[in-house]
DNA sequence: TGGGGATTT
């Protein structure tokens, strides 16, 4: 790996690390910064005294990279070399090098806050601004203010935020390794097309008649456009005369893509074919595609927001930032020199454009943020002032108290209960955690544990009732269980356990249409929160997943401890219609989500009283994912919500 | 009665 850039500027960043115990590398794309970092200071014998981290936020870049670093090392995977994500630990006394998701290092931080085991710490791809790399970003600050021992760090990030982040470690120095990218020409738009689909449809074709040969990567914003340009493009291809340019393939690239489409991205095209790849940011870091030469920016991106005022969440289109428009032009310059079309003009780059995308923390619930924070147990904390790199709002902050205090995780001083530790240790959001807690009273613990690890996965596993769906199904719609009209928690429990009882049978999920991947992902979760479960469970068989099942039954237990844990994710219906009034501090008028299997009684009216998973604002405020709970329960929460301080919470 | 950008413990 002797050509990488980075490898010249060794000298010179070790001298620095030595120096200093915050240093920031901007390192650009194919610097090489992600594997040779590491073994710089495993050769400098950084890993002497401890190991060397380096923390990714994606889990397949912390095993892919990991691969290749032991691989140059000539090492086993796992031995001196290892990595560590979740539901996956492969590491060994002996490993040296350490890559690991931000994700497991927070959680490792919690039972090691001092991290001792680690010599350095290198916070890689810190410009992604994830939520937990923010987190990270903050108790790095502190750790190397206090730690005793000589605990380096390491952050890269890009071009335009290092100045920030090295202001926020006290001017630590900054050093720029250049990457290895071919020249990307970049073509700016006049003004910006009326549809976005038009005009990234009208630039392929162009690059299509005119260019050599060459992929074409198109950035969208979702599922839909991707679709429809998918079709038209076909559509205009097909029509072209033949002979008079090259074949083409078209292929759509999105997350909910099942497995197998999307690894058709990774096979080469035939000879004298060229590919046209529509996608979403998936692949702007997530995936990289071989063979692209053009990239066309629409200069759009789907981001999901969160308004602490409303408790509301919401999926909007927002322009991207210069780091992501610089990212998506990167894409074309990886094989050779490249060409992006940009679907807007300079000026709106320039002026428009944000440097850096907003910041995860910033557009987030912060509830189980603030709880780890408390659970920490950081002296002299007002978590308003946490010192973050951006910090969240106090609103935001607030709403966030506010909410673990109607949950029982902090006291009415702000100051963590002993059930807020319990909740701390579980990888759930708060209201999870708290229903686990409270199901493990009542008894009802393996329900609990099925409830919270469905609604840990990702969203689509349940079949779309769309049109389009209804013709593809080789078969009519099939009666999943419908949860007893106790709404969606329960019908996910019902679901669960169905599939336990045919012995967690892919088949069956596939003849149910359900989402093999995010059904097994629910197995692992739920044998995940059962161990952690099973220290503080009461009973020592209480986590079994089918202890459960008999016959008719009504869910109170469960639903009673949903009711707790969703004590600030509450709504009552209105008198004459079914429309809700959510019971926080602040109320919304909101609708249960028309996807719901909640029922309505003879008179078509729903319960007085439910929890919710969510609010999504779309057309629509909704209530997603909800559960009929009653008025006796609700009303202690009640009485609670009234002596709220907020002042005193913090 | 309606719509899912991407991550992660």
């Amino acid at each position: 790996m002797a050509n990488l850039p980075i490898v010249q500027f060794e000298k010179k960043i070790i001298e620095t690390v030595e120096q200093n115990p915050v240093v920031v590398i901007i390192g650009e794309t194919g610097s090489g910064k992600s594997t040779q970092l590491s073994q710089m200071l495993h050769r400098k014998g950084y890993t002497d005294s401890g190991i060397v981290a380096v923390t990714q936020p994606r889990r397949v870049a912390a095993v892919s990279v990991s691969r290749r670093v032991a691989q140059e090392l000539g090492v086993r995977l796992g031995e001196e070399v290892g990595y560590a994500i979740r539901f996956e630990d492969r590491t060994s006394e002996r490993t040296q090098i350490k890559y690991l998701t931000d994700g497991v290092l927070l959680r490792e931080s919690l039972s090691n806050p001092e991290l001792n085991q680690y010599s350095v710490i290198i916070l890689d791809e810190a410009h992604e601004r994830s939520l937990n790399t923010d987190i990270l970003l903050g108790l790095m600050k502190r750790l190397v203010g206090s730690r005793a021992s000589n605990l380096k760090v390491l952050i890269t990030s890009a071009t335009l935020d290092g100045e920030k982040v090295s202001k926020f470690f006290s001017d630590c120095p900054l050093l720029t390794v250049p990457g290895k990218l071919f020249p990307v020409e970049i073509f700016y738009s006049k003004e910006r097309p009326t549809s976005y689909v038009e005009s990234s449809l009208k630039t392929a074709l162009d690059i299509h008649v005119r260019e050599p040969e060459g992929d074409v990567l198109i950035f969208m914003t979702g599922q839909d456009d991707i679709e429809k340009l998918v079709l038209k493009l076909e559509d205009k291809v097909r029509s072209l005369e033949e002979g008079s340019c090259m074949d083409a393939i078209i292929l759509p690239l999105h997350g909910s893509l099942p497995p197998e489409m999307q690894v058709r991205v990774f096979s080469p095209p035939p000879p004298n074919c060229r590919r046209f790849i529509v996608a979403t940011n998936i692949a702007e870091t997530s995936l990289t595609v071989d063979g692209v030469v053009y990239v066309i920016d629409s200069g759009y991106v789907k981001q999901r927001q969160y308004n602490p005022a409303t408790g509301m969440y919401s999926l909007d289109v927002v322009q991207v930032s210069k780091v992501q428009a610089n990212q998506r032009a990167g894409r074309a310059g990886r094989t050779r020199p490249g060409k992006c079309y940009r679907l807007y003009p300079s000026r709106v780059y320039n002026d428009e454009f944000l440097d850096v995308t907003v910041p995860e923390i910033q557009r987030s619930s912060l509830a189980g943020t603030v709880l780890y924070l408390k659970s920490l147990d950081l002296p002299d904390i007002d978590i308003l002032k946490f010192d973050f790199l951006d910090p969240p709002s106090t609103e935001s902050l607030e709403d966030a108290l506010k909410q673990l205090y109607l949950i029982d995780a902090i006291d009415e001083n702000g100051s963590i209960t002993s059930v807020g530790r319990t909740m701390a240790e579980l990888p759930l959001e708060p209201s999870l955690s708290r229903t686990l807690i409270e199901a493990n009273e009542y008894g009802c613990l393996s329900q609990a544990l099925t409830v919270a690890a469905m609604l840990s996965a990702e969203t689509n596993l349940l079949p779309n009732r769309s049109k389009s769906n209804e013709k593809k199904r080789k078969h009519p719609p099939l009666d999943l269980p419908d949860g007893s009209g106790f709404g969606d928690h329960i019908q996910l429990l019902q679901i669960f356990e169905c599939w336990d009882e045919n012995d967690y049978d892919i088949g069956w999920c596939k003849y149910y249409d359900l989402q093999v991947r995010g059904m097994l992902f629910v197995k692992e979760v739920r044998k995940q929160l059962s161990q952690i479960m099973q220290k503080i469970a009461k009973g020592s068989s209480d986590v079994q997943a089918n202890q459960s099942r008999k016959g008719h039954q009504n869910y109170r237990n469960l639903r009673k401890a949903l009711c707790i844990g969703y004590a600030s994710q509450l709504a009552e219906r209105m008198r004459h219609h079914n429309g809700y009034r959510t019971l926080g501090f602040k109320s919304q008028l909101v609708q249960v989500h028309p996807s719901s299997v909640l029922q309505p009684d003879d008179d078509g009216l729903y319960g007085s009283y439910v929890v919710y998973h969510e609010l999504i604002s779309t057309s629509r405020p909704y209530m997603r994912n909800v559960c009929a709970v009653e008025r006796q329960w609700v009303m202690p929460i009640l009485d609670k919500l009234e002596k709220l301080n907020v002042s005193k919470l913090r």
